[in-house]
DNA sequence: CCAAAAGTGTTACTGCTACACCCATGT
DNA sequence: ACATGGGTGTAGCAGTAACACTTTTGG
């Protein structure tokens, strides 16, 4: 084989991007550091990989410890390997995007860890390759909601159209129309009409819907969920 | 912050899945492993992620050393953690494909690793995850291939439109209309039409085309590239 | 002149886009 | 009664899918 002489032990990072969904924009959760390096800035969550752990797990534990949030949609993005991107030791960082729903979960987020969400487009800027982590994290995002039905974790079970409508343009970054918009999403024949309304937002109510696994998985579908 | 004490130093290593398109089918190259452990199975290509190297560069390095290829397109795939995936050592690996065109280079391929080339489909099982690692590179490269003129990376610097056809075919396990395509592909308008034919298939002689990056950049383009 | 592959257009259909008005209700 | 947001249908258009015959040329 190969000269591997100079290979090299290292710490494997995993840093989390949390997104959230506040009905009308599409959030992250930072955290302001309260340890060196870099104390005071903002950054992603993040930890470190422990022995006997395999990386979706350890992205599950970090969510948990700094959200108190289990069994959340967690996705792994890429691994990011600068050689300087961690100042103390050679460390490389796998990130992982998690999907969660703000409204309710919002009060168990512990507030130990100055955890704050921010707009994905007005987020200050972060820590090492945190912003990188960020943009890749959003296009996996896109692509992967276009074809799978995750968009629903950033929801509350039940939600009106017009809240799954302003969650896909906050996801794309468009305007749709809401006929439009209506008349696909039936067709796609995945949700469940409720009789309750929401009346929180108008006298008349609107109708709440939810995701209906069931109907999702026994239709076999075509590649594309939605092209908006 | 909270207990990172079990943190762990590790080896990260990196595979390679190699692409390459023989004008039939899709192919992966596999080696014999000389070494232990798993001395004798099939494995793909890989190596370990070395001080001061970021995990492109090592990737391409890798690459470089077992088919004595440089200025090959290599995208990260994803790393993969299971705990006990390497016997020796903790060892995480993270995965990158390579699209190589197998007529222009396979000179170039050294045989000092018995490497060889097997058809996605029949390929034999491999070591470790490494199946996982190629299911994963051909569902990245699905996706990208739909939206980006990768395909052309699998193919010599002049191809026929049939050939083209096939690459598409192969990725994506389909059988299409030769007219349909072509008119599609036409009205990309990313191809140069060359004057030049390929007479060795056919007693006509087939046009070549070559793609053409400058028309590609020029336009601004629809999310799609291709809709199969 | 025959075999073998290359090349070419049209039609039907499906799905997307654009668009404006009435409905239900609480105050 | 009126103000507010909720809900609904259709027609034009574009892009996709299906489909078969003619051309070229070497042997």
């Amino acid at each position: 084989m190969y000269d591997d002489s100079d290979k090299e032990r290292l710490l494997l990072a995993v840093d989390c991007i949390v997104f959230g969904f506040d009905g009308e924009k599409l959030k992250i959760l930072l955290i302001k550091r309260g340890f060196e390096p870099e104390r005071g800035k903002w950054s992603l969550i993040g930890g470190f990989l422990r022995k006997s752990e395999v990386l979706q797990d350890a992205a599950t534990r970090i969510l948990s410890v700094y959200t108190g949030l289990d069994d959340i949609y967690m996705e792994q993005v890429g691994t990011f390997s600068d050689v300087d991107r961690d100042p103390e030791e050679r460390t490389v960082s796998t990130a992982y995007y998690a999907l969660i729903n703000i409204a309710e979960h919002s009060q168990k987020l512990s507030h130990r860890y100055s955890a704050q969400w921010f707009s994905v487009e007005d987020a200050p800027p972060l820590i090492f390759d945190h912003d990188r982590m960020v943009r890749h994290a959003l296009e996996r995002l896109k692509i992967k909601a276009e074809t799978e039905p995750i968009g629903f974790e950033l929801l509350p079970d039940k939600f009106t159209m017009l809240r799954l409508q302003k969650l896909y343009e906050a996801i794309y970054n468009v305007s749709l129309d809401k006929r439009n918009f209506i008349n696909k999403v039936r067709s796609l024949d995945i949700l469940e009409k409720l009789d309750e309304k929401d009346k929180t937002s108008s006298r008349k109510g609107s109708f709440l819907y939810r995701f209906d696994a069931e109907k999702y998985h026994r239709a076999e579908r075509s590649r594309s969920l939605l092209n908006l």
